[in-house]
DNA sequence: TGACAAACGCAACTCAGTTGCGTTATTATC
DNA sequence: GATAATAACGCAACTGAGTTGCGTTTGTCA
């Protein structure tokens, strides 16, 4: 039985990044999950795997992984920032202000109007929507 | 010398709001901002203005306001929420990641391409932008 | 003007995220 | 396989935004 190469493994190779068990075991967790993961719940669900991981570590992790490209830090909520993988299509996201639950919303070129109205159709009732620019002003360019 | 309204004390009257010293300046300094303003950036005009207010006030007092709708809180930087009126027209913003500018957009139905190009026109370089959904999800419906 | 509820200040707290520093692990080279 | 360089790591202490409890003050209305 031979020794099939992981997804983490993968993307480090890509980035020619070091293959340590917590980057690995990162990049696994956000392949895997549905939606981005906030550090909190990188580092409980690293423990229930068995792999005790520092939080320490996994901010100095993400804040590398952003800086390089790997990784991209989503807020969705006020206090806490969340990370998926930077591989990914830019897309957006729906909050259950409810429930908390995240779903990836695929904009694809359309208006802010028809995609509240596709995630209607699909069942979701969108009260409220933020749309933020960053970049340079005038006197920064 | 006739004494004139201040624009607190009409947006207090319209809510059927006590006027209160903190909640008067507040409305003032809001409506005065041409950004949505931080608590810190509150608590050190007010201070500046000789009028010391405790940060405890200005949370409880920003809560109870963005709870009945006379002010929005957005969330332009991943730590720290401001604050705008409630009675402004639904808007969005452009933040310069250089010197933290912050400038209201007008969005009217255009879409996200045309306004960065819009923005761009006006001499800003958009270099991303976050676009989310809030609402309830079908099960929570 | 007095009573009541809303507003207030202060101190202590929570919690996400950061910093310093000494230790451990990964990888390239021998 | 040994070794040296450097990246990654754990721990403890810290920062700073936001919260809570509680006793006091103030605005409003009868």
């Amino acid at each position: 039985m031979r020794q099939s190469t992981t997804e983490g493994e993968t993307i480090c190779e890509e980035w020619g990044l070091r293959k340590t068990k917590t980057r690995l075991a990162l990049f696994q967790a956000l392949y895997e999950a549905p939606a981005p993961l906030s550090i909190k719940a990188l580092v409980k669900l690293f423990e229930r795997k068995g792999q005790n991981v520092d939080k320490t570590t996994v901010y100095r992790e993400v804040e590398k992984l952003v800086g390089i490209g790997a990784l991209r830090a989503v807020q969705l909520t006020p206090r806490t920032t969340s990370y998926e993988l930077g591989s990914l299509d830019h897309h957006h996201h729906f909050v259950c202000t409810s429930c908390d639950l995240v779903t990836d919303v695929a904009f694809s070129e359309k208006s802010i109007e028809k995609t509240e109205a596709l995630l209607g159709a699909e069942g979701f009732l969108v009260t409220s929507h933020t749309l933020e620019f960053f970049g340079l002003c005038k006197t920064c360019c």
